[in-house]
DNA sequence: ACGTACAACCTTGCATGCAAGGAGTGCCAG
DNA sequence: CTGGCACTCCTTGCATGCAAGGTTGTACGT
């Protein structure tokens, strides 16, 4: 996660930076009107920079460029939330499916030992009541396993799903943290399903833990 | 599939259009770099458009700008075929198993028309031996399934794949015309699975199509 | 009162100017 | 001949100027 603000970091990076966060915090609505001028100003840059953030974002679905008007902040598409733990579904089965293979023993080894403190954390957190910061330990956590199956391209998708998900959470932090370890043991017992080579296991697990996860840090019906 | 030199389109469009293209049909190798006045005055075109293009070129992973160096066209890694044949391998049968599901009888019936001029185009295409043009209707039938299944984040994710893949297919177009009508046999094959809502069986089916449909179209060994 | 036309403003798209930072080259000393 | 150094050129990053297009508000005519 880089940093937000960054005064060594060039213009475009944190103009791209600042906008990002609004969007993806809920600090500017879906369908707001983004002028270039107004939000270069805040950070004392020009229109330049703030264009080419506005261009990247664009790339990423969060914004749409509409010519000569402004950009205008992309909704939540209403079954945004159905798709993203869908597609998060089958990357993450298809990760686990690689980790499970021969020869991917020292991934797996490298995965288990990772985990450990991710799993210590989360627990930590849980007994906290801490909703946003287990928020985060469970986009790392997932983020984690993806990764560990070296398939950069959906190391890549993954991260961009966390940060749509991270969108969809906005106003919903603060309910049910009493399920909180209960997620956690699911994390566990993943983590020990994968260790174990049993990637039906897995799959199966994660079906319900994502929709419970989407319940509880999302808001959903448990 | 937007037209590669609309005149028409804003100067930063054609800037992007024309890159992605030099990319992607490997006019230009992975490694070279690439200076923005250089890209642009061919097209009589300003550096800051093609800085623009630039940027969504990076944000899609075909570029690398290195500050106050020039753009390098980042080459593809050794094991992206196998991590986009997966990837595609995921999101396919996630939306297929979407497909399947109770309500999507619609989306299915759909599907089931759209696939059946695809199916007569690819088994000309075969026939005729054109190669280059079943890739491109290859790409679409496939698109064309996980559009149907009505998940915009998985449509958006493997419109990106059918990109990296026409990259990697550089230099194999011309072998094995023969085995073009195999694939377009597979096809209706698994359309017909998908009319059948056997998911477990369009997978099975989908695992060795990828195999051979990269064996044939990027090169590698049936 | 309502519809229409005009005009002013606000927006982006692009070109250009300026400055900063590396990389490569040529030269000089040893 | 080799190693080090300074210089020059080329590159991007960003600000700004200008023009085109759209929207909105207003005033006028009916």
């Amino acid at each position: 996660m880089p940093p937000i603000d960054d005064p060594a970091a060039p213009a475009a990076e944190r103009a791209y930076r600042a906008v990002k966060e609004d969007i993806l915090t809920g600090a500017v609505r879906g369908g707001s009107l983004l002028s270039e001028v107004e939000v270069g100003a805040p950070l004392g840059i020009s229109r330049t920079p703030v264009h080419e953030a506005f261009l990247r974002l664009q790339a990423e679905g969060l914004l749409e460029l509409v010519p000569r008007r402004g950009a205008v902040v992309v909704p939540v598409a209403p079954g945004e939330a159905r798709d993203v733990l869908e597609v998060r579904r089958a990357l993450e089965s298809a990760a686990v499916r690689r980790l499970v293979s021969p020869g991917q023993d020292a991934a797996r080894d490298r995965l288990a030992t990772a985990v450990v403190a991710l799993l210590a954390e989360q627990e930590r957190l849980a007994a906290a009541g801490d909703v946003a910061g287990f928020a985060r330990a469970d986009t790392e956590f997932h983020a984690t396993i993806v990764e560990a199956s070296g398939n950069a391209v959906a190391t890549g998708f993954y991260a961009s799903l966390g940060d749509r998900q991270r969108r969809m959470a906005i106003g919903s932090i603060g309910a049910h943290t009493e399920h909180l370890v209960v997620l956690a043991e699911e994390h566990r017992s993943m983590a020990a399903e994968v260790a174990a080579c049993d990637p039906d296991a897995f799959e199966a697990s994660l079906r319900g833990h994502l929709s419970r996860t989407h319940a509880v840090l999302l808001g959903g019906a448990w």
